[in-house]
DNA sequence: CGACCGCAGCTTGTATACAAGCACACGCAC
DNA sequence: GTGCGTGTGCTTGTATACAAGCTGCGGTCG
């Protein structure tokens, strides 16, 4: 395992820590991901540099590094910068709409619909789905941009599908949001997204009050080793 | 100069960006860059992964790093974000407005009108205005994204600025769009500011069809050291 | 027993050394 | 003259060494 480069290391970290696997508020050392991922600090320390620009990680210079936890603020930026754009982009679909796209769609959905269908399958369906809808209008390119940011609200979302909200429901807002843009109904598909995204949003609401700890403080003060997350 | 750290490396370097100082298409080597900045590698390149991703960078392993030519896709996209935040915005904006902001926006567009302003610091006061625009409706932190994601939008600005439209013209669009905002005519105010931002965009075309060189080919293949930008 | 001081061990930040690979120029063969 | 092969010099990618600093533990003194 040790010709992994920077890319990797990069994918991995932040896969973990969407995941929560690595959970907010959690010690990274550049030392130790080195070591546990038979490589040297460079690409360890690069990838903990681009997760901090995403807001994944909080540096304290020669101090330390931690997961973020949860910030409210940014989940509600994210959630705004998700809604302005996905909205937005129904604006621009086009009259004929590309049928491959379409397929496409048709196919991601059919799979989230899967009895047993695991967590994080779900995950990558939902992206799929949203960023689809995106190209559909013809603004694919601004998913990476809504991506990035949307850091701190997936993980908010993962612990929400956890404990709470069934995929099922959110399949079904999927579903809803389909069949208005086929029928070229805007505003009832301007209505199903709001409605969809603004679930999400109580999801995350519902889950910030039943696991405070690891969400961040309403000051934005620096949080250091003391505030690691202490299970019990 | 030799204490100077990576945020003084990144910012100093971005600017050499995105105000042309470091054309589109010129090598940026890490080894001339450290020595000219005094620093080593290390800094540099970590400035040059970040600006990788926002796009103002292309790395090209084991070949070389050059400046991102401007990318009409990349151009749009920021366009589209900044129109969807902007315009969404404003659908918040609460009834009673934060006089502490509006004040400010009204001195910066005062410093808009001065007459023989620098370029670079009407710039600085458009960014400023806009970011305020946001900030009124509660939605300041969303700035940092679509600022980050404008790089490209805003290198063909300035192109525009340097040769083409007048800062008169744009300051003047700000007054409408602050007015509208001031006396709540929610409509007035979504019409100046899309009037404003395709006003921005449409100076962009312009620019590119006076000097192609600077933007990027239409497929995205690999452009080498062959395709820097040689005047003549 | 409590408060305070100092050192040990960790952290990140920076500088440097080594590895691997591509592009271009030079020279040779035809 | 032209085409091809090889070598040199550059590039980025990674590993390691050194620098500076904060934290927390332990000893010591009051």
């Amino acid at each position: 395992m040790a010709g992994t480069n920077r890319q990797t290391v990069y994918a991995t970290l932040r896969r973990k820590v969407l995941t929560m696997e690595l959970q907010p508020g959690a010690p990274v050392s550049e030392n130790e991901l080195a070591a546990a991922l038979g490589v040297s600090r460079t690409p360890v320390r690069e990838s903990l540099i681009l997760l901090a620009e995403e807001g994944l990680i909080q540096v304290f210079p020669k101090v330390g590094s931690f997961v973020s936890r949860v910030d409210p603020v940014r989940v509600a930026d994210a959630q705004f910068l998700r809604e302005a754009v996905e909205l937005t982009a129904l604006d621009d679909l086009p009259t004929v709409l590309d049928p491959a796209l379409l397929a496409a769609l048709d196919a991601n959905l059919s799979a989230q619909d899967r009895p047993g269908i695991d967590l994080e399958e779900f995950f990558a369906l939902d992206e799929e789905f949203h960023h689809g809808l995106l190209q559909l209008s013809g603004h694919g390119a601004a998913w990476a941009t809504v991506s990035a940011a949307k850091g701190h609200l997936d993980r908010a979302r993962r612990l929400g599908l956890h404990e709470a909200s069934p995929p099922t429901l959110n399949a079904a807002q999927h579903r809803a949001i389909l069949d208005a843009v086929r029928t070229g109904d805007l505003t009832a598909a301007r209505a199903a997204m709001r409605t969809h995204l603004r679930a999400v949003f109580d999801d995350v609401e519902r889950i910030r009050a039943q696991s405070p700890q690891l969400f961040a403080s309403n000051d934005g003060s620096t949080p250091v080793r003391r505030n690691v997350v202490v299970w019990d």
